[in-house]
DNA sequence: CATTTTTTTGCAAGTATTTTCTAATTTCTA
DNA sequence: TAGAAATTAGAAAATACTTGCAAAAAAATG
C-alpha cells in the first residue's frame, strides 16, 4: 500500500526552475521527506528534471538528496521555517484564532513547534494563565508575559528540536489534568488521525492528551490529509481543529463526520 | 525468549533507506533490544533488507548486531582538546579552567548563570558528558554540543532568570547521583560559606550539592568575601573553588586552611 | 522581429544500487 | 546433540542513477 505525502495540489501551468525549486523545498520542509516520483507527478515534469533540481539543492546544501528522494536537515522548526512568509502568515492566522479560545485563569499544556511560538508570541500580556509544556523555545517566549505561569516538563532534550522527551516527561504528565492541550504540530488526517515522524515526539504528544480535557490541534492546511510514519491519536482524540482556513472551507469537509470544533 | 515489542505502528507509506535505518535506530534505542523479526515485519520488508540495515548501522557504530537482531550501546568517543592563548575576559577565563577540569562521560550538574553560560559553549564538541540542568539559558547553549546529552530539570520557571525552581526540581534532583556540580553563581566567604540572594535558588542549589560527589564554584574575585542574605552551604562543601586569579593569589589566602582546590 | 546563443528539458542506453529469493551453512537452545 | 532459528552468499528482479545528446524554450543580440 502506498499513499502519496505529497499534497493533492495540481501543478498545470509549466513551472520556472527557480519556482520549481522553491516548491520542492517547501515540500522538503514541511513533510521532512518527498520521492522524487510524487515531485515528478506533482509537479508535472520528467524525472529527471526533478532529480536535477534536487542535486543542486543537494549541491547548495539547502537539503538532503537520498537514494530514492531528498530528505530534510534534521527538523529545523525555528531556522528554515521563517524564510516563508507565506507559511508564516498562515501560522499567525492559527495563532490568533487558538488565542481566543483561551480564557483567564486556565491551566494548558503546549506543545512546541513554529505555530505553538506564534500561539505564545500573540498571548495578551493580561491574560493569567499556568503553562505547562516540554519546548524551550515556547517556554522562552512564555517568560515574556508577567501574568504567565510557566512550568517546564524536565526531560532530556532534543538537540535539533529543543525539546523534551523522554519517561520523566511522560511520567510528570500522568500526574497532571489540566484544562487545555494544544498541540501545534503534526499531520491530519480524517482516516488516520494524527501522525507524526519522531518517535520519542509521539510518547510526550500522547501523555499531553491524556493530561488534558480537552485537545486542540493547530495545522496549517498544508499538513492535512496527510499521514506520517507514526500515530499519535485518532481523531475522536481531538476537540478542536484551528487551520488558517475558513471553517466552511470544503478542505475541511472529511473532518466533518467527526465531533470536533472547526475554527 | 523475548516478546515481540513492535507491531503498534501501522506501516503507511513506502520508506526510504535512510528513513527505515532512522526508525531501526529509534526501536534500539528505545527497547535496547530489538529482533529482526519484528523489525521486518513492521517496516514490511524483507528480513535482507533489515539485516543488512542492521549491518550497516553496526558498521557506523549506531548500534550492536547481535544474533537474532541489534542491542545499543553506551557512549563511546575519545577526545583531545587545544588551547588558545588571547586576552579573555575574567569570565571566559573561569570557563576555560572550569572546562579543563571535565572528563569524557562524566555526569554532571550545571546551575546557571552568566559564567556557567561561558562554560557551557566552551565545552568541546568532541567532550561526551551527560548535563542536568534547571537553567533554560544553559541548556539551550549545551544542546549546540552533539555530544552532550542535556536533561532538563523541569518545574516553575522564574520570569526573570529563567531557571527552574520549586518542589519539582528539588525532588528529581534527591534522586540522582552524579560526579559533578557545577555551580556558577553565588558570593563567597571563608567564614559564611556560599551565600545567595533568592530563597528558592538556595532550596534548588542544596539540592544540586547534594545530588553530586563534587562541587565545583565559580566565582569573579569581586564576588569573594562578600555575604548575602540566605545560606547555601559551608566551605566545608565546596572541593574545587575556580575563580580568574591565580591559585597562589594572596586574595585566596582565607580560603586555604579548607580542604578544597583552587585553580 | 528574426536569429543566434544559452539554458533547460526529456529520452535512452548503460550502470549502479537496492531488494528479494533460494539454498547452503552456521549458531543457538532445549 | 538434534532441530529450530539465524546467517551467509549468490543470483535475479526491481528500482534508481548517470551520462550524452538532441529537441524545445528562454534569453540575448543585432
Amino acid at each position: 500500500m502506498l499513499f502519496s505525502l505529497v499534497s493533492q495540489t495540481e501543478r498545470i501551468y509549466s513551472m520556472l526552475k527557480e519556482e520549481r525549486q522553491k516548491y520542492i523545498l517547501d515540500q522538503v520542509h514541511l513533510h521532512h521527506r518527498v520521492l522524487l516520483n510524487d515531485l515528478s507527478d506533482s509537479l508535472n515534469v520528467s524525472i529527471d528534471t526533478v532529480r536535477r533540481d534536487v542535486k543542486e539543492l543537494d549541491a547548495e546544501k539547502k537539503l538532503k538528496k537520498v537514494h530514492g528522494g531528498a530528505t530534510s536537515f534534521g527538523f529545523m522548526t525555528f531556522t528554515k521555517d521563517d524564510g516563508n512568509i507565506y507559511l508564516k502568515s498562515k501560522k499567525i492566522s492559527i495563532a490568533e484564532k487558538t488565542v481566543s479560545l483561551l480564557s483567564d485563569g486556565q491551566v494548558i499544556l503546549m506543545s512546541g513547534g513554529t505555530t505553538n511560538m506564534e500561539v505564545a508570541k500573540l498571548i495578551p500580556k493580561k491574560l493569567v494563565l499556568t503553562v505547562f509544556t516540554p519546548s524551550l523555545h515556547v517556554a522562552m517566549a512564555l517568560l515574556d508575559h508577567e501574568n504567565v505561569e510557566v512550568i517546564f516538563l524536565g526531560g532530556k532534550l532534543l538537540h535539533d528540536a529543543k525539546f523534551a522527551v523522554g519517561g520523566t516527561v511522560v511520567n510528570a504528565l500522568s500526574q497532571l489534568r489540566v484544562d487545555l492541550c494544544i498541540l501545534g504540530t503534526g499531520y491530519l488526517d480524517a482516516k488516520f488521525g494524527l501522525t507524526e515522524f519522531d518517535w520519542e515526539v509521539i510518547q510526550v504528544k500522547q501523555a499531553m492528551i491524556r493530561a488534558a480535557k480537552k485537545t486542540i490541534i493547530l495545522t496549517v492546511s498544508d499538513k492535512l490529509h496527510s499521514v506520517q510514519k507514526y500515530k499519535t491519536c485518532d481523531m475522536s482524540a481531538v476537540h478542536t481543529l484551528v487551520t488558517e482556513l475558513d471553517p466552511s472551507d470544503p478542505l475541511l469537509d472529511s473532518f466533518r463526520p467527526f465531533e470536533l470544533v472547526l475554527v
